[in-house]
This record gives structure tokens, C-alpha cells and sequence, in this order.
DNA sequence: TAGAATCGGTAACAAGAGTTACGCAAATTC
DNA sequence: GAATTTGCGTAACTCTTGTTACCGATTCTA
């Protein structure tokens, strides 16, 4: 098993704990390693998640796999990355989507019963589980900001308060080219440049090569809110 | 500090455990009680988290304040609720909006040292919290698949394609009129009906008074994916 | 330095969906 | 049982935004 500790060192659940540590806590926890050839499911959705899984070689891919046959792609795990922590220990314990292994793969899996049990006698991975929960749910809530935004305006506004924030100037520098920023905010580039425009013409800001100038932070916030 | 263990007893931390259990238990996390007027800060976007708060009595908004003093409100909490529970672990340790009472509260608040040793000590209590942020992720994940449909085609067909396995038939019995139906999926009444019409006539689906029957499973999921 | 590629503004067009309004049918009420 | 209300289909209109295309300016490259 110590053959992995190497490996786990850049996992977010094994942070602060050295290869020794590692090794010694993989025997502590019952970690069971398995192999997957290229192509083949590791988790279907609707299976019972009882376990933890943990990349330690090879590269999977989250899916839906629908009825018919056909699948959407959602995210691809690297080594060091994991998967199920989530479902482990919520109401509902099922898989939602499903792994499937891209290239020959091995994951390690660790019961859900050891995981408690290495919970309660290793702070340091109390501290690291924690807070790998903590920031997925922190990153999803930014995620859920802004995909409800539903107007262009609203993105635009969103995206200028959010960097007059971290700029504390009303004189904004764009780092970025107008496609980026367009990307970034998930819209199309000619929209952007409309936009931008209307809200030059409105006297909401105005822009110049490589800066945009919030003439009216109120304004912007009362488009943010409608 | 008994005097709150009755009212925690439906709080999800608390769970399986009885009165006397949380007392003992209260004393043990140092739990510290703070009473706010109506209408006061409990704690402002941006401040450290250091704490789990949990609602002992009262009622607390959680609310976007914007630098202009605009407010917009996210959600309320009750009694046995808590908050922070997200923040307290993540890298980024501060509060992403702000807590206001809204009447008369208490809030008791359990600080994260504390926490700590409660988790580790206590294996009721670890599960309880691992399940309050299990269940916090799964229904955001739920939301952010929602909200990444963005044409009306797409949440019809995500709609009858849940009902279907729930109803497990592809005879669908609409238990809602079209008006709950339609804002079920948030979208305007009439765009529901013009796209059923549209579906019905593209041989997607067929409806009558009361049911909608899906006759091809394949060609939803298709919409679905693009 | 000439040619090519990239970027950004702009305009014209099309598609999707919200809005409003109207009328019919069913349900409810008196 | 007549009258009012409610739900729903439907059509016309409009707004927003993605799409495509074009052109000038800037940058990169050979």
C-alpha cells in the first residue's frame, strides 16, 4: 500500500501530512486499491455509495449516463483528486452520475466506516475533510451567484462590483482582452461590446483602452438587483 | 445554558441525541449565548468566521448589503437552523454576505476550536455534521443542474424526464395545473403551452387533460444534451 | 518591412421567450 | 340554472441576445 503514500502527497485530505504519515494513516484507514481498465465503470449512478474514492493513478470521468445510452461528460478527475465524499454521509446515498475510468486507473477506496474512524483520531484529516467540503460548498455558491443572473446587464454589473471590490478604485483595470472578459462572463463577445456601449450611453460608466470607470456604484447595484 | 437544549433538539446537529445529552453536550462545546435586538448585525460580509452560530430563538436574514446600503435578502432562518457552518472550515475564512436579526434573537455560537474537539469526541455529533454539509452540497449541485438549462425545450424535457422515473411510466399524470407547472420550471404560462404544442407537434409527446406521455425517451435526453 | 493573424467595434438578421390580450370552456358560486 | 370566476390555449408584438459578417487597427512573424 505504501506504494500510493508517494502519490496522495498533492491530496487535499493527506495536506500537512508527510509520506510517512501517509503510509501509516493508508493502513489505519483499510485502504483498498483497484484496477480499472480503460472504458470501464467504476460507479454507476444509483449505486449505494459506501466508500470514498481517491484517484491514485490513471485519469476517470464523471458522467450522466442516460436511459438511452447517451452521455454528458461533467468533470475529469486527476491522481490526488476524489470523488463520493459528498454522497457518503448525506441523506441521500446514492450516486447522482457516474465514474467511468478513461485510461487504465487505480482508485483507492476507503469504507465509510474507517473514514469515520480516522475522522475522530486524526485531526489533522478532520481538518482536511472539512475543508474539503467547505470549499466545494463555497466554490458551488459562487457558481449558483452567477448562473442566476440571467440578464447581460446583470453579468456586467456583477463582474465590475466584483472588481471595484477587489480593486477598491472605481477606475477598473480590464487584464483582460474583450473576448476573455466575454468568455469569462459566458456570453458572446459582440454582445459584451453592445452592452458595454448602451451602458456608456446611459451614463452608468465609461471606458477607454484597458480601463472601465464606474461613474455610479448605486446605479450598478440597482441593476444587480432589478 | 440548559435553558436552550429543548429548542435544539430539531436542530440537524443535534439529531438522535436527547435533552440531556445536548446539555451535557452545550457544556462541553462552550457554548456561548449572545442576544441581538431587532434589526442589529449579527455579523457583516467580510468579518472573520471563527464561530458556528445556531439559532436558539429568533428570526435572522442573511442578506447581500451592498456599499450604497442596498439590501437584497437570500434567505431566512428559524430556530434549530444554523449558519457559518460552510465558512468556518474553508480557505477562505470569511463571511461571503451578512446575518441580521430580524426580530428579537439569540444566537448561540460554538467556536471552531471547540467544534473541533466536539467531532472528534463525540461520533453523533461528526456525522450530524458531516450530514448538515453533505446535504447542503447535494441540494446545490440539484440547483446548479437546474439553472444551467437555459432554454424552455430544456426544462420541459428535464421536468418530464424526473417525473418519469419517479412515476417510473411514460404515461405522466401532471398532478399541477399549467400556471404551477410553469412556474415550477420559472418560466412564463403561455411559453409553457406554445412549447408543449410545439413538442406535441414535433412527435415528442402527446398530452391530454391531466397527462403528458413522453414517446420517445431517446429524443428528451437528446434535447436535453443539445 | 510586408504580409498574416488577431482583436475589437459595428451592423444586420434571426431565434427564443416574455408580455399582453382575447376568447372559450370548465368550475364555482349564489 | 344563471352568472361570475378561473384556467388554458392562442395569437400578435417586442425585447433580448446569439449569430454572422465586415472592416479597420494593432500585433506578430518571417
Amino acid at each position: 500500500m505504501n506504494t500510493y503514500a508517494k502519490s496522495l502527497e498533492n491530496c487535499i485530505l493527506f495536506k500537512h501530512l508527510n509520506e510517512a504519515n501517509i503510509s501509516s494513516l493508508l493502513k489505519v484507514l483499510q485502504v483498498k486499491a483497484v484496477s480499472y481498465e480503460k472504458e470501464s465503470i467504476i460507479a454507476l449512478e444509483g449505486d449505494r455509495c459506501t466508500s470514498l474514492g481517491i484517484i491514485a493513478a490513471g485519469k476517470i470521468e464523471l458522467q450522466n449516463i442516460y436511459p438511452s445510452g447517451k452521455v454528458a461528460t461533467l468533470t475529469t478527475l486527476m491522481p490526488g483528486q476524489c470523488f463520493g465524499e459528498a454522497v457518503l454521509f448525506s441523506d441521500q446515498d446514492h450516486y447522482p452520475i457516474s465514474a467511468v475510468a478513461k485510461t487504465k486507473s487505480t482508485i483507492l477506496f476507503i469504507e465509510k466506516e474507517s473514514i469515520m474512524h480516522g475522522l475522530t483520531h486524526h485531526p489533522i484529516l478532520l481538518n482536511n475533510f472539512l475543508r474539503l467540503l467547505s470549499n466545494k460548498l463555497t466554490m458551488m455558491n459562487r457558481k449558483i451567484k452567477v448562473l442566476s443572473l440571467d440578464t447581460i446587464r446583470q453579468k456586467v454589473c456583477n463582474y465590475l462590483l466584483k472588481e471595484y471590490q477587489t480593486q477598491k478604485s472605481v477606475m477598473i483595470q480590464t487584464h483582460m482582452s474583450r473576448k476573455a472578459m466575454a468568455e469569462h462572463m459566458s456570453i458572446q463577445r459582440p454582445s459584451l461590446s453592445r452592452e458595454l456601449i448602451k451602458m456608456k450611453e446611459e451614463g452608468l460608466i465609461d471606458f477607454d483602452k484597458g480601463t472601465i470607470k464606474i461613474l455610479s456604484l448605486e446605479a450598478l447595484e440597482d441593476e444587480l438587483i432589478g
